[in-house]
DNA sequence: CTATTTGCAAACACTTTGCACAGCA
DNA sequence: TGCTGTGCAAAGTGTTTGCAAATAG
């Protein structure tokens, strides 16, 4: 059990309303989408603030960050897991595939070392594969 | 020695020639980088034509766009492989380990489809592993 | 002559930063 | 008081685009 005392306001509400929003979702979001979203629902917090404290919390381990074309998107999976990017729409999904261990123990060339891996599966989504002419 | 014969002048020679210059590379080099190589060596090239042509390239399926923090890299090696990115520097390698077909027929849930996957390990090159600190 | 390619500079998309002020200890 | 967090606008980075000139067919 946890008892948490505060002495009124807390030292970084914003950066709680973050993180809180981005749990929200399963869809990966970019800075702009959640600072739409927070302003949406009525908190009042620039898109300055939303990037500051989501490339904060991507250092402390909260959330992760996701490369690709356009926007930097954010999860907040920290879990070792893998993706599936839609080639038609661009939406990243999340996949249930467990982590592939091995692969971070293959055979690499003298003084290269692997911590870790990233796997993004490239494909269509169900909303897209019908409609997909690519 | 070599002869050429040319009908006489080709039909995009600045193609040709980001092309020639990135195959000369296996260290995934970004835009800038090639542009500034291109000049160095006498090539007059602006940096918006270097971009211009590395995207049709890309289009062509004759480079492959690599994604990741900071420019967009670009890699002639359009065979299936995989990447090692260095935590470190940032430097790309690539790796010689097979293409692992098997991962694009994992069951997914009804509706995804995957037409390909990317893999990218993420550790330590050997120039970083002792300088290391990450 | 018509279509394509290029350079240049401007525009653009995305992200970070400087600074002044507000909030908390 | 002093340190942290925030908003705002400006600056920064990476990339694309409009347009006119050059070049290819």
């Amino acid at each position: 059990m946890q008892i948490i005392i505060m002495s009124r306001r807390e030292r970084a509400p914003k950066q709680r309303v973050v993180l809180e929003a981005i749990q929200g979702h399963t869809d990966h979001p970019t800075a702009e989408e959640l600072y739409r979203e927070l302003n949406k629902q009525g908190h009042a917090i620039s898109l300055a603030t939303v990037y500051r404290n989501l490339r904060a919390l991507a250092q402390e381990g909260k959330v992760r960050e996701l490369h690709g074309a356009g926007p930097d998107r954010f999860d907040p999976n920290t879990h070792p897991h893998y993706h599936l990017l839609c080639l038609a729409c661009g939406r990243v999904y999340d996949v249930e595939t467990p982590y592939q261990n091995a692969l971070d123990h293959l055979p690499l060339p003298p003084g290269f070392h692997v911590h870790r891996h990233e796997l993004t599966f490239m494909g269509l989504c169900p909303k897209c594969e019908e409609t997909a002419s690519l």
